[in-house]
DNA sequence: TACTTGACATTTT
DNA sequence: AAAAATGCCAAGT
């Protein structure tokens, strides 16, 4: 049936990213925290809703922990920060200290 | 039903 | 400071 509560999940992490400001980025941990509420789960759910949905959302806006992202998208994400002015700390991480962005 | 995998996080060496 | 180990939770097989 319709209800599934996993697409519910998805939307609601897709809902967040797109609401992340340009040239700010937030972090898996913070965005489970935010649905944790709601839905519970943890950092590797709203992961695993990127790996199948991130291609439709600025996913460049969503980082690890530490501010460094995924191997396989360090390329596109680069380019994303050149354009949007994202800081970042010098090895192509992103600057969480001051782009650190938490959902509402 | 049980095992493996995964855009992660945190703690300890 | 950097790297390895452990913990977490749910989906996929």
């Amino acid at each position: 049936m319709t209800s599934d509560r996993l697409d519910d999940y998805v939307e609601a992490v897709l809902s967040i990213v797109e609401q992340v400001p340009r040239g700010r980025a937030t972090t898996y941990g913070a965005i489970a925290d935010a649905l944790f509420d709601e839905f519970g789960g943890g950092p590797r759910q709203a992961a695993a809703v990127m790996a199948r949905h991130g291609s439709l959302v600025t996913w460049w806006r969503v980082v690890r922990a530490d501010g460094s992202l995924p191997e396989r998208l360090g390329d596109e994400a680069r380019q994303a920060y050149l354009s949007e002015g994202t800081p970042l700390r010098g090895t192509g991480a992103v600057d969480l200290r001051d782009a650190l962005w938490l959902p509402t």
